[in-house]
DNA sequence: AAGTCGTGGAA
DNA sequence: TTTCCAAGACT
């Protein structure tokens, strides 16, 4: 069991340790999560980054952390808010399971995270990359993560080619256990250091975190040298230990379907506020059930009166492998009641929404992607009442060809 | 055990 | 323009 046959006789752990941390001290991107003490605020880190890119994740983290601040504030929270706190960042089972997960912690086991990865496995929305992250950086233990970065650094590493079987990835998964270094004992730690009583402190985490640091250093290896396409391998720390200097081939992927959808875009004036008509998904929708988005505009029947019409933008938005080729369409006037009539009152749950209370709801990221680019939602939360008056008459004022035609008198009883 | 689930940026 | 794919989990 010693022996180091997976990774082969040439890589010597130790010293791909060395090198990896050494690159690792000087290069680490500076990232809003790096050095949390907070086991919460790793937990939310790691959710919000599956699968998706770091400069996403720092626009939504600090905002929701502001919003819930404590694993019990989250837990206390209606799960409205919380979906509209992720708009934007996709992939929003997420959310409900970070949620779910934060209920249970509080209601079943005192409100303290679990502090090893097989206990943390069996929450909502932690699999074994997650439980292990959360392990291994907020806790210090010995377990190493294999996400896409360290999948790709190992395949290059030892030559091996992509085999997504369960051989593959027991083979992954072992290389990298290989390569963790060891777990330092708790008890001959820097003491802990001491937070508000609200939060949970990593008790027992040494200041080194040899395992945390470590795996944080190969899925940053892999993210910023050992990328994809064009690998910087003149830059990479262990490229003396790598036995392909960056040749790596992967599997083709499936290929991109395509799709034409149409929305509606109907706003309103009331009295000072102005309002934007949406529509909320139904709960049971596969696809971002209870969220809301603009009115869908049917494609069959009613393409005559479209075909008249010019839409107020064109943008496509790519939801997994299906290209969505999106136009918004907005009425020419207040007399204009063709395209509300084209949208199903029966199968649609529509508000009229104001627009000052947009950034509370759960919008679909097409739909918030719309309202800011149109101007009809900030595309930040605005502290000042004052700044949201200007920010209002900057959109009445906007009389470029992207300005929607503001309905003054809309009909209360339309829908 | 393949399919599904969002989004945006880079090439 | 199209293609790729990112700190995955769940069913």
């Amino acid at each position: 069991m010693g022996r180091r046959t997976e990774v082969g006789p040439e890589v010597d752990p130790a010293l791909f340790q060395q090198n990896l941390m050494e690159w690792y001290r000087v290069h680490a991107r500076k990232l809003p999560w790096r050095g949390a003490v907070d086991p919460y605020c790793i937990w939310l880190s790691e959710i919000m980054l599956q699968q998706t890119r770091v400069a996403s994740v720092i626009e939504h983290y600090h905002e929701f952390l502001l919003k819930f601040p404590t694993l019990l504030a989250l837990a206390l929270a209606p799960e409205q808010d919380v979906l509209a706190a992720w708009s934007g960042l996709g992939y929003y089972r997420r959310a409900r399971m970070l949620h779910k997960a934060a209920q249970f912690i509080t209601e079943e086991l005192g409100g303290v995270l679990p502090t090893n990865s097989v206990a943390l496995r069996t929450l909502p929305g932690i699999g074994e990359y997650t439980s292990a992250a959360i392990a291994s950086i907020a806790f210090g233990e010995s377990v190493a993560v294999v996400d896409g970065n360290v999948e790709r650094v190992l395949l290059r590493l030892t030559g091996r080619s992509e085999d997504r079987t369960a051989a593959g990835r027991a083979f992954l998964r072992s290389t990298a256990q290989e390569l963790v270094p060891g777990a330092i004992d708790a008890g001959s730690a820097t003491k802990p250091g001491v937070g508000r009583k609200t939060k949970q402190i990593a008790v027992g985490r040494p200041k080194r975190n040899p395992p945390g640091d470590h795996n944080q250093a190969m899925m940053e290896l892999g993210a910023t040298i050992c990328l994809p396409r064009a690998p910087l391998c003149l830059h990479c720390p262990v490229r003396s230990l790598c036995m392909t200097k960056g040749e790596h081939s992967t599997f083709p992927r499936a290929k991109l379907r395509s799709r034409e959808v149409a929305f509606l875009l109907s706003v309103r004036k009331r009295g000072v506020a102005t309002e934007v008509l949406l529509a909320q998904r139904p709960a049971e929708a596969s696809l971002m059930a209870g969220m809301y988005e603009l009115p869908p505009l049917p494609l069959d029947a009613e393409a005559d009166e479209m075909a008249s019409r010019e839409p107020l933008l064109r943008i496509r938005h790519a939801i997994t492998n299906t290209n969505y080729y999106a136009r918004i369409y907005a009425p020419m006037g207040p007399s204009d009641k063709a395209l509300r009539r084209a949208v199903p009152i029966a199968k649609a749950d529509l508000h009229w929404i104001r627009t000052a209370t947009l950034l509370q709801l759960p919008l679909t990221g097409l739909c918030r992607k719309v309202l800011q680019r149109l101007d009809v939602m900030p595309v930040r939360p605005l502290r000042a009442p004052i700044a949201e008056e200007k920010h209002v008459a900057g959109f009445h004022s906007q009389s470029s060809k992207g300005s929607p035609v503001i309905d003054e008198d809309e009909d209360h009883d339309s829908f």
